[in-house]
DNA sequence: GACACCTTACTCGGATCCGAGTAGTAGGAT
DNA sequence: ATCCTACTACTCGGATCCGAGTAAGGTGTC
């Protein structure tokens, strides 16, 4: 009888990296946190000691991974290893699947503050306008090296660096909008109310 | 004496949208509840009303703004009217800037689901992108909706609803993306490894 | 061989986020 | 007059997130 994934599913990406991880073997959690670092998936979710253990801990609880055994080496901390329970590795598949399917519902800070670019004036937004692309620009360039190291050094599969395709496209159509919106302040083409800084 | 912008900037968009709000005039936690919810503002943050009493104290105690006085109407419970402090407007110019510069590490859940693209198995991922694409299809029309009601019916300037104009950027920056990719998964042309779903 | 420093592996407590709950009022229907 | 529903305005407690802390073992060095 196969059982249905459970209602919970962590928000954390750092559950879907520990699902992942867990897929090549079984592993305890001061394991992957190595693992993470190792591969530098820092630009997928933030990893932290105490968010990892919490995960970990909560991917427990509701079933997705189970506890397989506890092991000390020499007089160090304990060890507990984890491995994905008998139906944890097919849910996992079926979340990825929800996930691609369904857009979420996210809230990223530069939206909200766009809605009060009016408060910093023409001249002032214009030109923050235009460090931010500056920074954007930096971080595709950064993206590029890391992903034509994995590329062409470790002969990575493209399928294997996807998400770094996906990354940058995102980055250079934000951009793209933010260097327009800077000329159309600098141009005057979008109309610019005078906003009465609080009556 | 100007004083220094508070360390602490609440990381919840949610802050920015109540400090703008209260550049309008001051106003106690369940009026401006009333009021995001009356300008549909829920696409820039989530409104919860345990979230919303949480961030205003934490702009008090941070000296962004600061309790005016508290009125009761008939037997109601009591209300607290807050207001910027001094220094606040100011420091939400600045903290806007900085918002505006600084583009900050966010971890999108799609994103990180890329990553495993591969487990779901060439149809399986195809089939999926497609739905997502649809999926955000969807979004773009309803705020373009929204968009043209706005603009068109209440006359509002593009500049007060230029954050709709960035969020359909992004939409369709992403719809291209995940359209290319699944044409590019069914077209054979992304190199497709066989994953053992563990070994 | 003693001191300093890095690594291993995890715990703890504070801050934040959020849904559900509470408690009183107002307005309308029966 | 009484009930019912909806609104007003806020509190509470659980879940999550995360940096700092802890404690023991290994490694190098003079």
């Amino acid at each position: 009888m196969r059982s249905e994934m459970p209602v919970k599913r962590p928000a954390n990406p750092l559950a879907l990296a520990v699902l992942g991880v867990l897929l090549e073997q079984p592993m305890h959690p001061h394991a992957m946190a190595t693992a993470f670092r190792e591969r530098q998936m820092d630009s997928a979710f933030k990893l932290t000691t105490g968010s990892l253990y919490d995960t970990v801990r909560a991917l427990a609880r509701d079933g997705w991974i189970e506890a397989t055994d506890t092991e000390q080496v020499g007089g160090r901390p304990m060890r507990t290893v984890y491995r994905h329970t008998s139906d944890g590795q097919r849910w996992f598949t079926e979340w990825l699947d929800e996930i691609v399917r369904e857009p979420s519902r996210e809230y990223p800070r530069f939206l909200s503050a766009v809605s009060y670019l009016g408060v910093l004036g023409k001249q002032r937004a214009a030109q923050a306008l235009r460090e931010r692309a500056a920074a954007l620009q930096a971080r595709v360039s950064e993206g590029e090296q890391a992903y034509r190291a994995a590329r062409e050094e470790h002969k990575a599969p493209r399928l294997f660096v996807i998400e770094a395709e996906y990354a940058r496209a995102m980055l250079q159509a934000e951009m793209q909008w933010v260097l327009r919106t800077a000329e159309e302040i600098e141009q005057g083409t979008l109309e610019w109310p005078e906003v009465s800084p609080h009556a």
